[in-house]
RNA sequence: CGGGGAGUAGCGCAGUUUGGCUAGCGCGCUUGCUUCGGGAGCAAGAGGCCGCGGGUUCAAAUCCCGCCUUCCCGACCA
């Protein structure tokens, strides 16, 4: 992508409504803006840094056995008046009278639509057990959004729902599902623990959060050793169900024994936009954000030093089409600015890898490269640059 | 929902206490010249229902009443 191209509106300042880390380098970096209390729009870097995170959790609950579906958020109230949620859950239900009066909800969360889904189609014990997850915008009419993307009324969420014919099913697959969570959180970089926790108004029996320590964190670990009190973001909570949905809904399955039985379930659920807050949250400097090469928006930042100098540009173009052409993700900043607004920005953003073609340096045939993590420069001759950065990226 | 801030140019802010404003400052934006390796310099410009509605007054960004929006703390929270 040329950086002229695209849409990357970066702010000096410190928005006057961001109070923490992430809100404020999210806005500055030009990845979101604001429309309302709680609802954010993801402009082109914010969201390809959402797509990869989803991608990752894809890619993990895949492995995992998991198959994607997409369920609807707009939902009949009937359906959560049969579980006893709709009086529940009426403070943060966000509803809508359709045209002919019938009342609707869109889904803060999705058990029961996959519960009546699965009650439709799963007749026996041989039907069992199913793994299924969505990657969906979830609504909640919060009593105080805040922190950005951290708690807001439209949010992303990976859920997942397993339908089991007993508690032993439903252990493995429980078990499972913390592996994977363990293996997203890991491969999105973060630092993040696992603790027992309330199931809230989710019900059940047994859950898990997912928490990583950050200093805007709404939530409250004792993680290590020093076992000193720490804020945390919660990333995911997974729950142990058992019948609380498959009963009043009729997910039923016929036995071995010929018996008539409630499936048991589990439910898994990943907070995406937290945990592309939570990456910001715990890998910034004063400069910016530091993106681990798996998530960012782009892996690779040309610099064209001098746009108006031809050898500049020209070589600029061959490590960028190079660069493209063996598959990593690459963005040349083109743009007609002095060099110093280029730099601020890559570190404002936070690439992985810079690389800077300027005049002087590229007399001698070399070209710069400097990661964003160590910030230390290096040169090297302009045509050993790919395989320098190859071997970065490894 | 309780408490506390804030709303003035695209962004960040001053001015409000004590009414006199023809509303400023920095950044950004436009044009020209000079610059050109870490947010350039000079010059000339463009850009405001001072959140909205009512009221007081010769006169309101400023005082009074009502409302809206938004941020923070708390309560709540997947």
């Amino acid at each position: 992508m040329r950086w002229s191209n695209t849409y990357i509106p970066t702010l000096r300042e410190d928005p006057s409504d961001a109070e923490v880390a992430s809100h404020k380098l999210m806005l500055r970096a030009g990845f979101i803006r604001r429309l309302g209390s709680g609802a954010y729009s993801y402009l082109p870097l914010g969201l390809r840094i959402l797509r990869n995170i989803e991608n990752i959790i894809r890619d993990e609950m895949n492995a995992a056995g998991a198959s994607e579906v997409l369920l609807p958020a707009m939902q009949p109230a009937e359906l959560w008046k049969k579980t006893d949620r709709f009086k529940l859950l009426e403070e943060i239900l966000i509803t809508y009278k359709d045209r002919s009066g019938k009342l609707n909800v869109f889904g803060p969360t999705h058990e029961e639509v996959i519960t009546d889904l699965v009650a439709r189609d799963i007749r026996s014990y041989r039907d069992l057990p199913k793994l299924l997850y969505q990657i969906q915008t979830k609504f909640r009419d919060e009593p105080r959004p805040r922190f950005g993307v951290l708690r807001s009324k439209e949010f992303v969420m990976k859920d997942a729902y397993s339908f089991d014919k007993d508690e032993k099913g439903l252990e493995v697959i429980y078990k499972k599902m913390h592996e994977a969570y363990r293996r997203i959180f890991d491969r999105c970089g973060l630092e993040y623990v696992s603790v027992e926790a309330d199931s809230g108004f989710m019900g059940g029996s047994e859950s898990h959060e997912f928490m990583a320590p950050a200093s805007c964190g709404e939530d409250k670990v004792i993680c290590g050793k020093d076992k000193k009190e720490k804020a945390a973001i919660e990333l995911g909570h997974i729950f142990k169900l058992g019948t609380k949905y498959s009963k009043p809904l009729g997910a039923r399955y016929l036995d071995e024994d010929g018996k008539e039985k409630d499936a048991i379930m589990g439910c898994y659920g990943i907070g995406v936009n937290r945990i592309f807050a939570a990456v910001i949250e715990q890998n910034n400097d004063k400069d910016g954000m530091i993106w681990p090469i798996a998530i960012a928006p782009y892996q690779v930042l040309i610099i064209v030093i001098d746009p108006a100098d031809k050898d500049v540009v020209k070589e600029s173009e061959r490590i960028y089409k190079e660069l493209i052409d063996s598959g990593i993700e690459t963005i040349l900043d083109d743009r007609d600015e002095r060099p110093g607004i280029k730099f601020k920005d890559a570190d404002l953003i936070g690439f992985p890898l810079k690389v800077t073609v300027g005049k002087k340096s590229l007399k001698e045939g070399k070209v710069e490269l400097k990661p964003r993590k160590t910030q230390k420069t290096s040169l090297h001759p302009s045509n050993k640059i790919i395989s320098v950065i190859k071997d970065h990226l490894k």
